[in-house]
DNA sequence: CAATATGGTACTATAACAGTCCACTTTTGC
DNA sequence: GCAAAAGTGGACTGTTATAGTACCATATTG
């Protein structure tokens, strides 16, 4: 199946559990007993949010992590990318590979491919966190392409 | 990263393909030299996607593949399915685990997460096959949320 | 200087994936 | 009928990615 690894959705329960208190100094122990996740796990994650550039740190026996940015300029985009690395349905998206795309017919399909990563990565990078920490909310999505419907409104 | 299989990459190869003779056989020997894929390969790949209803098989000397609807009918997200089985960004999305979601504020963050794995599987249905063998052409997403600006149109 | 917290790195077991192969069944045509 | 060609089903293996853990170094407080 596509799905994201285990790590990148435990690292989004830390992000919004952070999110919850933006300016306070979190440590990791204290964010490992909210959220229900191994210390050592939390511990690694952390120093991944960290060095992306989305936590700052506090080092010392008052230390801890805190968001570097406000909750409404995190997205989603942001936490998967520092954990996953940059999206990419395909390989040919990310990685030119000349020999594998033979035919014309291929490209034609790679062209695609990446307006659909695009889409997606648009609508990942379109919930912020700050939206996470907020039980429901309403998002309508709408296309108007070449196909039948021109306008189909999807409730997300 | 979050990537789909190889094997998925080639499904649609194989899919796009067979969607610009929809009427014709197409054996599996045909398809292999066409998109420049190893005969094992796409034969594993055929059953598959047989298998899932997505084609439909002759047997015998004269045999092969077709698409067993129309080439507007069939969608990215049933090719994907198909290949990679029900789509969902996290395991607490598709399997309850309770132990897992701890908190109230885990649950927070898992309603919203189910919404935007609906959100991509939709963006995902909202592409036939009959338009991935079209060149280019435009798609466009808007969304209309709590955020900062109302509406956010991403060419996609 | 001692206690406590983060920083960096390396390691291992497990699981998933890609790719291949073989034995079987069905259809066509001689 | 029988042989050739094509799909059906299942199993098997090497490779790769992931999850989880442990260890030691560094910084800060009091």
């Amino acid at each position: 199946m596509i799905k994201m690894g285990k790590l990148t959705d435990y690292g989004t329960l830390i992000m919004t559990y952070l999110a919850r208190e933006p300016q306070r100094l979190h440590a990791t122990q204290e964010i490992a007993g909210a959220v229900g996740i191994a210390l050592p796990t939390v511990t690694k994650l952390l120093k991944i949010l960290t060095k992306a550039g989305l936590l700052e740190s506090q080092r010392g026996i008052k230390g801890g992590y805190l968001l570097a940015r406000s909750p409404q300029s995190i997205t989603m985009a942001d936490v998967i990318g520092a954990l996953e690395g940059p999206f990419g349905l395909t390989d040919c998206g990310t990685a030119e590979k000349p020999g594998s795309c033979k035919r014309e017919t291929a490209c034609s399909v790679k062209a695609n491919w990446q307006r659909i990563s695009q889409a997606v990565n648009d609508a990942l990078a379109s919930v912020t966190l700050e939206e996470m920490t907020i039980p429901t909310h309403p998002i309508v999505m709408m296309r108007q392409g070449a196909t039948t419907d021109s306008n189909r409104g999807v409730t997300l």
